[in-house]
DNA sequence: TTGTAAGCGTTATCAA
DNA sequence: TTGATAACGCTTACAA
């Protein structure tokens, strides 16, 4: 029970401070250097030089078999451990992919992050993680600050950069460094440009069609689409422009049967309780009753559906509903929330096998359009 | 209509000089090197050679203000950006924090590394990010790939690790790189360990103990805890323990009104949908009825509600419900769940903070044993 | 205030 | 199959 009540936070300090008790092998060394077991130790103890030691990690096979084994108890006595950034400054190749999203803890990109790590790490590759909180300043501060990393491949968000870091991005292209934005696609214009920047994602304006395109398909004629309370979500905009575009296309096609669009901004904070707000919104919008929402995620929608449950606003006889995202709570919710599933983990997995390929080969990464799923479930009839 | 348009390049670079013609074409090297500009070539351009320039980077109020100046303008007009790995071979200092967590996408640990990183990157250093799959001999084979990276410290998970990981984070902890245990704290036996890894978390036996204390409390006697599908997710485990310990305490010193708990151990997969099953099987287990489950997470909890719900079972009337972990959606379910609030962002804030004093200060990492905080809600009653 | 010299630990290149 | 040598780009230590 105590460990549990609201103590004030204790810092406890371990111990005794001792002062580092000494190595099994004191390193007498200068004060350069980690102490750390080196090639020409183990070299050393193998009776060979570095350059030996060093062939055989990278290519055990082309030492004489008598040295390798000398070569592989010398490393385990040793409990050798490279140094990265000596084997990098002399190759040229780091191995390490640096990564920059909006956020870490958005599930969204987390899952993208999985994937990339996953199937970098297969490939014997490390991830670098920096996280920009939607701001395209620091971002472009992050892609400075990664690039000094001299990553062998770079992943950054989205399309939309400062000026700043669309030089450094571009810079890092011509100088043979893959660049991959995620969770984009291009637009015509760009998908021209000899030297775009390759983009594993889809695009978010034609989801927001599709949604609204789905909704028109169930009868609906007044919509609205409720957007992200994160004013830097900028795809979560561009598919509430595709929405809302849709739905003047479908006036313009059809005269007499014209449909309606409102875009409702909520404000940042708890998705859920912005999604609750937004259904109190639209109930109140005075004229013609809205009768089916799209929401920039799931978790707004979510929270619209429990706020219609606790109003006792039928879904989706009275108000229809639909998400963006497809998070596991959505299908649990009833009725089950129509959503669209985007390839979160996907886009992880193939930017990382485009930016692998380019890796090897030395050509530029692929670009990959990726296809999102609807999930059509009881929200929307 | 894209509101930003990427466009195609341009030659323009940073401030207003004359643009060094050599960066469009990365100069003829040798097969070395990586084409990038390097301090010499700023020092060049400034008249100065290259350890001026590098102390202007590290201290500019070194440098006479006349320098200073024309060091800055030959900055921004090749575009430096310093190479980390040459300056770390030389210095010892990497100033980047590797961390290796079970998952990613897991939004528990997310949300610590969002502070982690948020913390760190405050102070100039770079997170180099991990995920073990919740297999400890990844994490293992991780730490030591992490390690030729020569972090400035180390963050791991839990304190359960190989023998061999034990031995590295030992290594590393002696040679001076701070290292970090999160989401846990040590038993008694190892508190007083004089070279015990610090750890910044809680106490999960603990918190499965006031779970279990909240529900005797409410009167129950027929208890369940609900393990996590993840069979090396410990934490979960010893939260289950804490729980049954809590109710054979109870029965001890309460002889007549003795209570009993059973553990279910739920499959992998989808978190709510194995709640629903756990719901099931709580439902159908013989014997005096079950009247309150405590659940390793909250979607398992929250899967349990709405399966409760689908099936009449009054919550918490006829069978109290708790989480683990205050997610979002647990707020938002009719009746709203009970659930233990982890410091999930703190824990990154916190470990951070120790290590960067550590850093500072050349001591070890502070343990910090932080709180939970218990959600009462009305699943509870 | 600035510069010179000497590495840091590894790998590319060429020679044996 | 192994080795000698010279980078890689930067910083420490010390000199001027």
């Amino acid at each position: 029970m105590p460990s549990i009540k609201k103590n004030p936070v204790s810092s406890v300090t371990p111990g005794a401070l001792e002062p580092a008790p000494a190595l099994d092998h004191p390193p007498a060394r200068s004060r350069r250097g980690h102490g750390r077991v080196t090639l020409q130790e183990v070299a050393a103890l193998a009776s060979v030089t570095s350059i030996t030691v060093s062939r055989y990690l990278r290519e055990p096979g082309v030492v004489a078999p008598a040295t390798a084994q000398r070569i592989q108890t010398a490393l385990s006595a040793t409990g050798y451990v490279p140094n990265k950034q000596a084997g990098q400054l002399a190759s040229g190749h780091s191995r390490m992919v640096a990564a920059i999203i909006p956020s870490i803890s958005n599930s969204i990109f987390s899952e993208t992050v999985q994937g990339l790590s996953d199937t970098l790490q297969a490939s014997g590759y490390e991830l670098m993680l920096a996280s920009s909180g939607y701001s395209l300043e620091r971002e472009e501060a992050q892609i400075r600050a990664v690039l000094a990393w001299s990553p062998s491949a770079l992943v950054v968000t989205g399309r939309h950069h400062t000026i700043g870091a669309l030089h450094l991005l571009n810079a890092a292209h011509r100088s043979g460094t893959p660049v991959i934005e995620v969770w984009d696609q291009p637009t015509e214009a760009e998908a021209v440009a000899a030297d775009a920047i390759s983009q594993v994602g889809f695009n978010h304006h034609a989801v927001g069609t599709a949604m609204a395109e789905h909704l028109l398909s169930r009868g609906h004629r007044h919509l609205a689409y409720v957007d992200s309370g994160v004013e830097e979500d900028f795809r979560a905009h561009e598919r509430g422009a595709g929405f809302r575009a849709a739905a003047r296309a479908h006036s313009r096609t059809h005269r007499r049967d014209a449909a309606t669009v409102m875009l409702i901004k909520p404000s940042a904070g708890d998705a859920f309780e912005c999604g609750r707000q937004a259904l109190r919104q639209l109930m109140a919008v005075p004229g013609p009753p809205i009768t089916a929402a799209a929401f920039a995620n799931d978790h707004l929608a979510c929270g619209a559906l429990l706020e219609a449950q606790a109003r006792g606003i039928q879904v989706p006889a009275q108000l229809a509903l639909m998400g963006f995202g497809d998070f596991p709570i959505s299908r649990q919710l009833q009725p089950p929330l129509t959503t669209v599933s985007p390839p979160r983990h996907e886009i992880g997995v193939r930017a990382a096998q485009a930016l692998l390929t380019a890796l090897q080969t030395g050509t530029r990464p692929t670009h990959s359009a990726l296809v999102c799923e609807m999930q059509i479930r009881a929200s929307t009839g």
